[in-house]
DNA sequence: GCTATAACTCAACACCTGTTGAGATCAATT
DNA sequence: AATTGATCTCAACAGGTGTTGAGTTATAGC
């Protein structure tokens, strides 16, 4: 008899049965977790718990929970992708373009804008996410200097980019009810102008 | 003989002489503290720490962690004032009044500027910094909405505070470089244009 | 002067945290 | 069929957390 634990196992121990998705469910239930209670909020058990699974399998897969939300922390290809051909095509609705790729990238399906939530909050105090979040906010500066531009493209893009994650910092983690309220339609009009101002201003309006 | 402690005390125990200043220390090695680490980065003992005084002090001022983080995120007087006569006066440069407003209280002395900053960070995580700043930006609306701007002036004010929030978030917090390398007049003549276009919009951008 | 009360330190509490090691069960390879 | 390795549960650890109560010294009111 080499029984440590207890006789009659009230839940079954040991490998299951079949093929395993349980790491997917792990990082799933820790994107969730991460995203709406940050880092420094979730607990590794109460993503165990999520996934149902023990605290220590999610060790084993991950390693330590800096590891698990560094996995966790990856920006969506998708999303890259996205940015990275904004700035083909014509000037004319620049502006307009931005801010859809923005709201689309950061309020349309759960597996490209939980990513990004997650990163959001926890850039505020995670260091990992906030290289992640610089890099992601950089590499859109690098698209945008690629193409002519002016010559303050660099900044001018980073300040568009700034601008628009308030937006969804308001609209989607703070919560603010007018904000929440108005649908995308009449914030693209709304914003759209401001962005193409910046990105693209109008002679009249440059020093 | 009643001593319980050792009987040769190397730091002084029992009340100090003279007046006392230790709760306002308490609270500002709290609101630094907050403002740079978040709520849940922050440990009561660190504060205590700061402010050169024992945990219990703390505890004994304050009544425990949430309230003292109450007490620290209030938004300052002179912040809200500043934003309610922000309205006042010619609609032309009305973006450069905001942007320059908003820069002037989130990077101006400490007193102003890091309270708000500890709303900022304590927002993403604590429901009572949420709620604080739901709070401020909703007055800042209501003092928008009390002159004749455009109709929908509650949203458009409730845009503009969001998206000068993300500049201040990705230039104070995440730390972008280009955000943080430019200096401030450069900021509002990039960023006054598109925020007057959000807020009084010319006739041809309407719809 | 005496007393109540505020300011202050010390030590400990109960709990929760991330992390580890040992053992049990199954799948895959040989 | 036997061995190896991956998956999975359990129990416990060392350290940190907010919080409490008891004890000590000063100030303030009577």
């Amino acid at each position: 008899m080499t029984k440590k634990h207890s006789p009659t196992p009230t839940v079954r121990r040991g490998r299951r049965p079949g093929s395993t998705s349980t790491r997917q469910a792990v990082l799933e239930a820790a994107r969730a977790r991460f995203a709406s209670d940050g880092f420094a909020g979730t607990t590794m058990r109460l993503i165990a718990a999520d996934a149902e699974v023990d605290v220590s399998q999610v060790m084993q897969f991950f390693g330590s929970k800096d590891e698990l939300f560094a996995a966790v922390m990856a920006i969506p290809p998708t999303a890259l992708q996205r940015f990275n051909t904004l700035y083909d095509g014509h000037e004319e609705n620049l502006g307009e373009r931005v801010v859809r790729a923005f709201l689309t990238a950061w309020e349309g399906v759960p597996e490209e804008s939980e990513p990004l939530m997650a990163t959001l909050r926890g850039a505020i105090v995670n260091e990992q996410a906030r290289n992640q979040l610089r890099d992601f906010i950089q590499a859109r500066l690098q698209a945008g200097t690629s193409q002519r531009l002016t010559p303050d493209a660099a900044l001018r893009a980073g300040l568009a980019t700034s601008l628009l994650m308030g937006m969804v910092l308001c609209r989607r983690v703070i919560g603010v009810p007018v904000l929440v309220a108005v649908d995308v339609e009449q914030l693209v009009k709304l914003v759209a102008p401001a962005i193409q101002q910046i990105l693209a201003p109008s002679p009249a309006a440059k020093k």
